[in-house]
DNA sequence: ATGCCTCAGCTCCTGAGA
């Protein structure tokens, strides 16, 4: 079973290259779930019979201009859920599902533009709201992955510039603690479990030649349950839509799972 | 310096992203 991540910063955009990608990707192993951040676009304008004609269902929850993400499968889902239930929100920022027996949950964390900011004080807030009800999730979802644009490092290891960057957003103790209490739930980054190259990232700023210097940071994660951890066969961040015409800012991350699609 | 890209929209500038 394949599972990926992608931000794909507008799906009207870059709708040909998610469909190219999983097409490149099937020549190999088909992605059997690709979960999608910042469509940036309502829900009335989702491409979905271009996926159906790829052959994947399509879950989504769209927004106007920021946001929207997507739930792409091979197998049909059940139990779709939108953001997270009992926190308030005006923004489309999580949709899950199960697939082929496990609770998959993709989500475009908050940004928080800045320390200290009214929207960094939100992501605070969406943060332990998300883990709080992981936590619930997790009673009752051996088979759980939680996958997305964190907007957070872990630590250095993540980061082009450590140093200049230290305390900026993405790189706070803060947003560093929330991630971690996540991992405290029982969860795994799947992205080290595995032997990875040095400067291994999943973001490059579009400004600055980011990508061609590889100035970036690893903020799109996958995490996995417990049950899952030994069934993990491989984790790695695909560069190459990065060097697309018109490209993302993000590139993908694809956990391999020793499981039935 | 708050920009350098890129995208959407109350579109020829602005806000936001990260």
């Amino acid at each position: 079973m394949k599972i990926a991540t992608w931000n794909i910063n507008s799906l009207t955009v870059r709708l040909p290259q998610v469909l190219d990608w999983l097409a490149a990707q099937a020549a190999d192993a088909p992605v059997d779930v690709l979960a999608l951040q910042e469509l940036k676009l309502t829900d009335d304008k989702f491409p979905a019979a271009a996926f159906q004609e790829a052959g994947y269902h399509a879950q989504w929850f769209g927004q106007k201009t920021y946001n929207g993400v997507a739930l792409i499968t091979r197998a049909p889902v059940t139990d779709v859920v939108k953001n997270i239930p009992g926190f308030v929100d005006d923004m489309a920022r999580v949709i899950s599902a199960t697939v082929a027996g496990v609770r998959v949950i993709g989500a475009y964390f908050p940004n928080g533009q800045a320390p200290g900011s009214d929207k960094f004080v939100y992501k605070m807030r969406w943060l332990e709201a998300l883990r709080e009800w992981v936590r619930a999730e997790m009673v009752s979802q051996p088979n759980l992955v939680l996958l997305g644009d964190y907007n957070i490092t872990f630590d250095d290891l993540d980061v082009w510039d450590p140093v200049g960057l230290a305390g900026t957003i993405h790189c706070t103790d803060e947003e560093r603690a929330h991630l971690q209490a996540l991992i405290g739930l029982g969860l795994t980054d799947a992205f080290r479990l595995f032997a990875q190259p040095e400067k291994s990232y999943s973001w490059w700023d579009y400004r600055m030649l980011g990508f061609q210097k590889n100035r970036g940071m690893r903020i799109d994660h996958i995490l996995i349950s417990e049950a899952l951890k030994p069934l993990a066969r491989a984790c790695t961040i695909d560069r190459v839509p990065r060097k697309n015409k018109q490209p993302s800012d993000h590139a993908p991350v694809i956990v391999t799972l020793d499981l039935p699609g």
